[in-house]
RNA sequence: GGCGCCAUCGUCUAGCGGCCCAGGACGUCGCCCUCUCAAGGCGAAGAUCGCGGGUUCGAAUCCCGCUGGCGCUACCA
């Protein structure tokens, strides 16, 4: 029997990538006969966010990709919630420090800059020195009884070598003069993603772990874990990296990468599916549009090409408007309704007209925007009368990075707007305008917090987004 | 920098030793259809298969080196 899980960690907007993995995880339990897990991966608490595991539940559900086990169906190996499992990975850390495998470090995060700064310098891998390996069993009790924090850390045997098998790749080796002494417990009494995943993965019986390319390298350290546990290792399947279309790993700076945005911008879910299943490739090559339940029926894992794919919007579109033109009519009303005119969406735009406006007929120009994809406005727009275009670009860029920060209200955006425009020495005015001129694409138009918060944080970001990759694009007139 | 992974049209890919002076799709361009624009149909341009060595009668396909891209290098996942 067959076991593998998707792991996503609720730090934000549920990711395309999680997507990508997701559906393969999916399809590959779905072949076997097998289960598709879903565990939340909330060790972090510093970029925990509340309402991301919610949102990663409805944008899977949204794709269709339903799990067997999860934190809300429920399941035999639960909790399905990294931080309700606390105790077990304690647990677990107690073993490896009473074997040796796991030592306790007392290193500050300042020793441990200065260290990395020095093997840089001399042109070492950055790897922690075990100095606290050699700490004499009083001096561990001693440091632990005047209250100083520790984290426990993998003892990786020096020298050595582990070999792993990538299902797709074959044999990886790595030296381990090139693995680090990974923490496995921070200070905070949570697990890294290295201890937690290994423990868990275990506990709830995975057989088969599909995840990104990306961990291939910290994978020596997981085999190095299970070694140290006694426990059978899983399978390893490494699946190429989404990409940017400059290769890089895709990214919400080139990209819009948030699930939620391709709902809201009217991608339907059978179209972004099919999209990612044509990733990597794995169908046969002849096919381009197909199910879901066509994928389970022939997808071959053994089929996918490694080199990275390129996430092509254009070539999403193009498929998305496939699926679009195929449905019947009465269906793409109810897409219309279900999505760009929900009656939600209308009736959070009346008061935002209703006071402005004179003739009915006079709604769509008002309201425009909001049902607008590409709002490209001139500089004669945008451009602040008493600014540069340079300038304006600067102050749109750190505008962009201030409200993916800011919580999506109105009291926050307005916030952090006039902490910028006080930062910048611009007037509230001047960013104001700014923001409506990317958003609206006009100068005049419905009170623009309201607007942005009824417009939503997707596709809000997205415009700004668009804005600054067109204009920097935009050859100097 | 170190380590690892990867490498066919701009992009997604087919190809797993001869069927390939490399096929399909997106995008681009042209034509047709047409009141317009899309859609659709037809067609074109577009890859010395990253480079250099091998192996072989024969290599995009196998091996080695180089180069390049990417990833990792956190008390993030």
């Amino acid at each position: 029997m067959v076991r593998v899980r998707i792991a996503p960690s609720p730090t934000g907007d549920p990711h395309v990538g999680t997507a990508y993995i997701a559906l393969l995880n999916y399809l590959f339990a779905r072949q076997r006969g097998g289960q598709f897990i879903l565990r939340i991966e909330d060790t972090d608490r510093a970029r925990f966010v509340a309402a991301s595991e919610q949102m990663i539940f409805d944008a899977l559900r949204w794709l269709g990709l339903e799990w067997d086990e999860g934190p809300d169906v429920g399941g035999p190996y639960g909790p399905y919630r990294q931080s309700e499992r606390s105790e077990i990975y304690r647990q677990a850390v107690d073993l490896l420090l009473a074997s040796g495998r796991a030592y306790r470090c007392f290193c500050t995060p300042e020793r441990l800059e200065e260290m990395r700064r020095a093997q840089s310098a001399a042109k070492l891998p950055p790897r922690y020195d075990k100095t606290c390996l050699r700490l004499a069993p009083g001096e561990i009790a001693a440091r632990q009884a005047a209250g100083l924090s520790w984290v426990a850390r993998l003892n990786v045997p020096q020298p050595g070598e582990t070999v792993f098998r990538d299902e797709l790749r074959g044999e990886i080796r790595f030296d381990h003069a090139n693995v680090d002494d990974q923490i496995l417990l921070k200070s905070d009494g949570f697990p890294t993603y290295h201890l937690a995943n290994v423990v868990d993965d275990h506990a709830m019986a995975i057989t088969d772990v599909i995840r990104a390319e990306e961990w291939i390298s910290s994978t020596p350290k997981h085999v190095l874990l299970y070694q140290a546990f006694g426990w059978p290792a899983p399978r390893f399947w490494h699946m190429p990296l989404l990409r940017n279309s400059d290769k890089s790993k895709i990214s919400k700076r080139k990209n819009p990468v948030s699930l939620i945005y391709y709902r809201q911008a009217g991608y339907l879910p059978q179209a972004l599916l099919n999209f990612l299943g044509l990733m990597g490739g794995g169908m046969p090559a002849d096919l381009e549009k197909f199910t879901l339940a066509e994928m389970v029926e022939k997808f071959q894992f053994e089929r996918i090409s490694l080199g990275g794919p390129v996430f092509d919007l254009e070539k999403l579109q193009w498929l998305n408007g496939v699926y679009l033109r195929a449905l019947a009519p009465d269906e793409f009303l109810a897409q219309l309704q279900a999505t760009v005119f929900s009656s939600e969406i209308l009736r959070a735009i009346v008061p935002l007209v209703q006071e402005r406006i004179e003739t009915l007929a006079q709604f769509g120009d008002l309201a425009d925007f909001f049902f607008r994809d590409d709002i490209a406005p001139p500089p004669e727009i945008w451009l602040p009368k008493k600014r540069t275009p340079a300038e304006t670009l600067k102050i749109t860029a750190l505008m962009l990075e201030a409200l993916e920060a800011a919580e999506w209200s109105h009291a926050a955006l307005e916030a952090a707007l006039r902490d910028l425009a006080a930062a910048q020495g611009w007037t509230a005015k001047e960013v104001f305008m700014l923001l409506r001129a990317i958003l609206t694409g006009k100068t005049a138009s419905p009170p623009l917090l309201e607007s942005a918060v009824v417009l939503g944080r997707a596709r809000g970001l997205d415009r700004i987004r668009r804005f600054l990759a067109r204009e920097k694009s935009r050859p100097p007139a």
